[in-house]
DNA sequence: CGTCAATGGTTACAATTGAAACTATCGTAC
DNA sequence: GTACGATAGTTTCAATTGTAACCATTGACG
């Protein structure tokens, strides 16, 4: 039977990448990192996972190592790596904690301290411009709108066994 | 001076990570590649670029790497790792411009077309999940959000020298 | 025509990342 | 106490990726 005999391809079968919700996150997102990680690397030499570190110790102090990961959406390989990078570079402390030696307790060094107020101004300069972008209502919106997708992303991933 | 006089942080120089929308936007986003990549990968063994060049050139055939490239946001580099892997699994066809013998001309092979029309919906299928935790109304924002987003993202990076 | 910059694409090499194995400590059960 | 599984974290090795250098072809210019 020749090709050209073809059953004609429904609508919601077609798939646009331009159009496709999936793709278009991945995208944005990937200028915005980017554009972040740059102004960050440019100015202190530090990596979207060592910059991640850093924000959230300065929020909660002595977190374990896994505990960072937990809050930072990395993994604890990743997190070893960052946090061996820091100590190396005096921005993090690291202690045992007493009672369970396995678990360590990280904080950020002064030096470390003073790397996060300065970089945050800058972190949160980059989104107040994004944002610009968009109306009060709309930032509201976007807020509610990525919030809803993740729960729905992380239940899709967990229902297919991608998940834990 | 001691380091105990020190200045109140204002409450705009706090970053809260979780609040932080480049962050969760790529939290999300990582998500969502990752569960649609597993479908396709466990599947057809295609790597997320792999897929991105075929559906690009189901609806465009007889790209050149460098347009399939401009059309995924893929570097070069990438588009032909993915290219000479497809073309090894016979899933893609190339030529090359009578006119131009630089330029290639890509297009899928029926293999490669019947890895589309069978991945094709999986997709579309993971994204019309996803966004039934969104009202139609939320999907239409969703969609105006992210483009300007995009729009934005894109002029921040060409006025702060990061980007082409 | 011959040089030279630009374009399309590939290769080579270094840096990053991920998965699995590993060490060390701890908690529990005997 | 000692054996066992679980937890915290690190190391190792392979796969992926990113950057820069590299061909080949083309187009423009003298």
């Amino acid at each position: 039977m020749p090709q050209s005999a073809r059953v004609p391809t429904k609508i919601s079968d077609k798939l646009h990448l331009d159009r496709f919700v999936p793709y278009r996150l991945s995208v944005l997102s990937n200028i915005v990192s980017m554009s972040i990680a740059h102004t960050y690397e440019r100015e202190f030499g530090l990596t979207i996972p060592e910059w991640r570190v850093i924000a959230v110790l300065a929020r909660y102090p002595n977190l374990s190592a896994i505990e960072v990961a937990e809050r930072t959406a990395m993994d604890k390989v990743a997190v070893s790596r960052a946090v061996q990078s820091l100590i190396g570079a005096r921005r993090l402390l690291r202690t045992y904690d007493k009672g369970d030696r396995r678990r360590s307790m990280l904080r950020l060094s002064s030096s470390g301290h003073a790397v996060y107020t300065r970089i945050a101004p800058l972190a949160l300069g980059y989104e107040r411009k994004l944002l610009n972008a968009l109306s009060a209502s709309d930032r509201r919106a976007l807020d509610r709108l990525i919030g809803r997708l993740m729960e729905r992303a992380r239940l899709l991933d967990h229902l297919d066994g991608n998940g834990s």
